[in-house]
DNA sequence: CTGAAAGCGCTTACAG
DNA sequence: CTGAAAGCGCTTACAG
């Protein structure tokens, strides 16, 4: 019955076993086929007898069958978030490289819904063995979706998820919850009839992402259900436009004094922290969102009271190796939506939180 | 000059360009010696020329080398602190197991010393190729380390770092910044007069673990620069023991009224929370460390403020996977020291923590 | 539908 | 000090 656990069973051995030749053996445990009746039934019975486990470095040296993944990205510079994400990729990559999976990157501009749509345009002349892809623009990422199904190409969904597809699997937060915490971080000491800026960034195309939306519904949703009363005021602001930003906001806080918290449903907190470290507004509390460079600056500065990050590296890293996983070993993910952890930093735990990419 | 970046090159072609065999080349990049000077020479300048990189895949095929690999750490139930830690131990061996490399576990009672001495002496005679150890008990571990250094055996400390040994790498928390986190979250709101409890677990042999008394020593630093003026009062607790502990504290928040907060150094922070819960002292705010089951749930209650987590599973994986890379490719973790990120969880943020153990 | 044989890139005795 | 040859477990044409 039990066979002797320690010695692995080889093909060969299944082929003694079932008298029939290796090549034979390889044809079932593929399904490729043109394998008579009776040879399926006994090699398949004796497969699971001896519970085979196929030797997948063997096998990957053997078949020399090359991959290509494509990552569907954000363009961006060094600090970026979408730099911490492409960390993860570029450790993915390093690992995926033994068992011949290489990957290559699309970039669009994510605050152009256009430079989206062109991208997706060019993927369909591209020819990949699964994707990556960041959710941004989800209305053109699913049809999209749809195509990739048709093609008969897995894909995964990072930074915000989309129910409503085939994905292999989803690497990001619950955007929702993420806005909860939030609300829950800024209201905390803030008087129930404060009122509070949510900084926005002016889109090309069409308002905000996504996960964007999602995050302020929670925000809102805390809020209501702690008896909040006072008002959300939107900010317009601009990327790398101090000038025009101080404008804005000079005018939004003049208009409405009772203005205590602030709170940014992006990456770019900093505008924000920047604004009310040169006004001096230490009366304000502020949250965002990511880890990024400028805004860690802010945080230590106390500028920022908290931010909340969602593991880019993660998501990234992931995200390439779900789809390995499933080229190489046909093996699917254990949970189709993967949330990440919703992490909190304050001034005394950043420091440590960039070690740690994994 | 730079040659086809893609076509891989490999030995036989190293050995071709050189002049010699296979075999020739394989000495050389192992330092296995008995190669004539000239041929040494010739054949490392090819190896630089090509940059080559060995395809560790066939290597790990061809050779059949078997490592085991000793995980030092304390025996746990279910639902515990150190289960976690065992359950990225497991995935890292799942991993490992492809690179012939196999891991066994030996467990010591972690509020016993006598345990960990005695699990000690039996290593000695243990035969293995690297080592994965929980350091709670750091001045019997120091020792041991020698030894090790001696064996020429690697090893990896775990839970708290011990500077002044040679560990291939440490994977765990700065005990002291995790202290520091838990003054902050606690005083966040707490009078500066009020009075703190600190629940202890009686211990066999001697006081508390490294780990914690460093955790105090951040948290009682972090309350000194902040100007607390209130005291810390010591409960000494029991595991499992209800009632014993009920008369403990009810002495201890009779004698002192002020008392307002309430911290645990290491993970029972669920035995105060329930002291506390049935109490009902909605006014005492505790913090402690650890995402155990009952921790969670008494903060998912709102007995418990928050939690710092320390990433068990990260620790025990990437333990793991350190002396891994060590011993099939002579790789060193790019850092020696690896601090994890100290995690924050609240109630809004802890149901997603466990989802992803990474 | 089936099997013998070569090969993936490396390591390991073995014979010289 | 050196090299020819077999082998790790699997895959892949190829010939039947």
């Amino acid at each position: 019955m039990a066979d002797n656990e320690n010695t692995t069973v080889r093909i060969v051995d299944i082929a003694r076993m079932a008298g029939v030749s290796v090549a034979t053996v390889d044809r079932v445990i593929h399904n490729r086929g043109k394998v008579s009746e009776e040879n399926l039934a006994r090699i398949n019975e004796v497969l699971r007898e001896v519970n085979y486990r196929p030797n997948l470095i063997a096998r990957s040296l053997a078949s020399g069958r090359q991959y290509t993944l494509a990552v569907v990205m954000p363009r961006f510079a060094q600090g970026e978030y979408w730099a911490d994400f492409d960390a993860g990729i570029v450790r993915a990559e390093a690992e995926a490289r033994r068992y011949n999976i290489s990957v290559r990157k699309f970039f669009f501009d994510q605050y152009d819904r256009a430079s989206f749509e062109k991208l997706l345009a060019e993927l369909r002349d591209e020819a990949f063995d699964g994707a990556v892809i960041a959710t941004l623009f989800a209305e053109m990422v699913t049809p999209f979706a749809r195509e990739l199904d048709e093609r008969g190409i897995p894909y995964v969904f990072v930074d915000s998820n989309i129910p409503e597809c085939n994905q292999l699997a989803y690497f990001g937060t619950s955007s929702f919850d993420a806005g909860v915490v939030a609300a829950r971080l800024l209201s905390d000491r803030l008087d129930p009839g404060s009122d509070i800026v949510v900084g926005n960034i002016i889109h090309r195309g069409d308002g905000g992402s996504n996960q964007c939306r999602s995050r302020e519904e929670g925000f809102r949703s805390y809020l209501r259900e702690k008896g909040f009363r006072g008002q959300l005021h939107y900010a317009a602001l601009r990327l790398d436009d101090e000038g025009y930003n101080r404008e804005v906001l000079d005018e939004l806080f003049l208009r409405h004094p009772a203005i205590a918290g602030a709170v940014t449903f992006n990456s770019t907190c900093y505008i924000l922290a920047g604004y009310l470290a040169a006004r001096r507004r230490t009366d304000v509390r502020l949250v965002g969102y990511d880890v990024i460079r400028r805004n860690g600056q802010m945080l230590g500065a106390g500028v920022v009271t908290a931010l909340i990050a969602q593991r880019p590296e993660a998501q990234g890293y992931r995200g390439v190796m779900a789809l390995c996983e499933w080229l190489v070993e046909r093996r699917r993910p254990e949970t189709t939506v993967n949330h990440m952890p919703i992490d909190i930093l304050l001034k005394e735990n950043i420091q440590y939180y960039k070690n740690n990419l994994i």
